[in-house]
DNA sequence: CTGTTAGCGCCTTCAA
DNA sequence: TTGAAGGCGCTAACAG
């Protein structure tokens, strides 16, 4: 494959590498007139700076990674589009690896990414291992927490921008409880997952406070998906059920309850109100309409990446800025009072 | 930020940068002490290869570049999570970029991937620039087009892995046909994508050899979203509705159609049948029950990577391949016959 | 304004 | 089995 190099344009031009890299970069110490002429060499051959050269110097790639567990999941691809997006704005390039934790696989992508020198790392696929992450890679490089936020009382200081998850789940039973509901469940909780602690949490709490009883299924599974959603209310729509309200741990699950309850013959939100967290793309859909707390990607993308670049450019390692979004209830069209006949 | 080399392992371990190079790497012409002895320093150091520097050499970075146009396409998205762990799987790295066509979106990424010195590139962004594209960029680095199929007419050569959209277009046609309809529309066209050209030049072809009416209505956006569907919908339903069958340019243009529908008090599929395109996940949600096209992203994906691999390591550039793989109807809920009533 | 020199971190001959 | 020297492509002093 061709590779032309800054040497051969040096030769065809006549100069030295030197008078070319300053063609190519800094600014005005180089004659107008050789200046043109390098540069219309170099479209001529179709030179292309050697990027890794460039970096090798100056220990800098402007390159970012981002580790999700699963791009597949419309959160997190609205999300990755969006950090993607506000990142080049600001002149960074994204590298996007999916893993999830377990089997070091979270491990060995940060290496990879240390190896390649990103300049910083977003990463979404935190759980129990964060601690031990974080003091591991502290000095290393700069990396800010996407979504799941580590809580103050865990003594764990980080950088992160994150759903307020415990104030969601609170604020699911509050709705809950406001539509008159006192018998629910909570559906989808992935035990090594931060986020789905607090979202749990939270839920759990305000249950408490306001004498709701909660029953809490488990997800067995490594990830919150349509399918694992649909094992899990199969599982529950096995027996008799007695509650009246269900609060999926995300929208992709609460889809997966919904074709579900569909099979089973269970009316939403008559017999059963179902609510959601991430507000998906797809939960507006006119046969959808599901109730759910949205989350802003957009906004959480923004913030994460600035936070990000402020690590990196300052090199401070001594100060930990902790960004809570709260989300908002979005009712739509599967949450309603307990049918009370 | 922390930067062990290779230099400060040799002296740290009272040896030269060779030796440690060669623990690191190539097998066995060291001795097995002084290599545990070299690997245990660096796990202390927390060593990690610059893998900048080994490709400078090497002029291989094991990673590929991935363009799409839009990764919160949910087909996409699938893509791109069966691009990337099949890739991982063969020792290479993906850097996913997000572009569109027009105003050069393209050409910079590709130009700023060739600056990483990727070892290859898969577009999935292609139009009719393809076939610019393509001669420019031919003898640079290998490229493999992704969904979108070169027509062996127009006399560009490319190698391409994509779901064999005429075919497709066809079998739409064809099904309508056999259910009755004869006056039907395809809504979505976007006149620069080759992929909705080929699509909608299929199911043009086959409804003339069977006597059909073909309605066409056309997306002047850049991209197939749910929320382009619903507005090229909402137009057509403005007027008065003489077609009986619709088919979208894609799975998430339907969805648009749908809510649409909905909110027209269209019935579907009793007074209209809608077929979609690409079978993401979302379509076979009860409540949606979309009937479709799909085409197997993980099959797409393994081929794609394959090839691109290929190309990769014979580096000949004088034969091409081009992979059509046929989309297969998926029937569900929204396409009947025709109301007669 | 331009060229020379040195070196980023690593690998690969070639000697010892 | 190990080391010294050179260079991958580029940039950053320092001279001229």
């Amino acid at each position: 494959m061709q590779r032309v190099t800054i040497k051969d344009i040096a030769r065809l031009a006549g100069v030295s590498v030197t008078t070319v890299s300053r063609a190519l970069n800094h600014g005005p110490e180089i004659s107008p007139e050789t200046r043109e002429r390098i540069l219309r060499i170099c479209r001529e051959e179709g030179y292309r700076t050697n990027l890794l050269a460039r970096s090798l110097i100056s220990s800098r790639t402007n390159v970012l990674g981002l580790i999700l567990p699963d791009i597949a999941n419309p959160f997190h691809a609205a999300l990755s589009f969006n950090i993607e997006t506000y990142a080049r704005e600001l002149g960074y390039q994204v590298m996007l690896c999916s893993g999830r934790p377990g089997d070091g696989q979270i491990e060995s992508l940060i290496d990879f990414l240390i190896g390649q020198r990103v300049d910083g790392i977003l990463l979404s696929s935190a759980n129990d291992q964060a601690r031990y992450l974080l003091r591991r890679y502290r000095d290393v490089l700069p990396a800010v927490l996407l979504g799941a936020c580590v809580p103050e009382a865990s003594g764990i200081r980080a950088n992160a921008v994150s759903t307020d998850n415990f104030v969601g789940g609170r604020i699911a039973a509050e709705y809950f409880h406001r539509l008159g509901h006192r018998d629910v469940v909570y559906l989808g909780l992935r035990r090594g997952s931060v986020t789905h602690t607090l979202r749990h949490g939270g839920f759990l709490a305000a249950a408490r406070e306001l004498d709701m009883q909660v029953t809490t299924v488990e997800n067995p599974g490594p990830a919150s998906s349509i399918s694992s959603g649909y094992q899990m209310a199969r599982r529950l729509f096995a027996s008799p059920l007695t509650q009246t309200a269900l609060f999926a741990a995300s929208d992709a699950v609460a889809l997966g309850v919904i074709q579900a309850a569909d099979e089973a013959g269970i009316a939403i939100p008559e017999r059963l109100s179902i609510l959601g967290f991430d507000d998906i793309e797809y939960a507006a859909l006119p046969n959808i309409r599901l109730s759910t707390l949205s989350r802003n990607t957009a906004l959480m993308a923004r913030a994460s990446v600035r936070l990000l670049l402020e690590l990196v450019d300052s090199d401070s390692r001594d100060e930990y800025t902790s960004k809570l979004i709260t989300p908002t209830l979005v009712e739509r069209a599967t949450c309603a009072p307990p049918y009370s006949g």
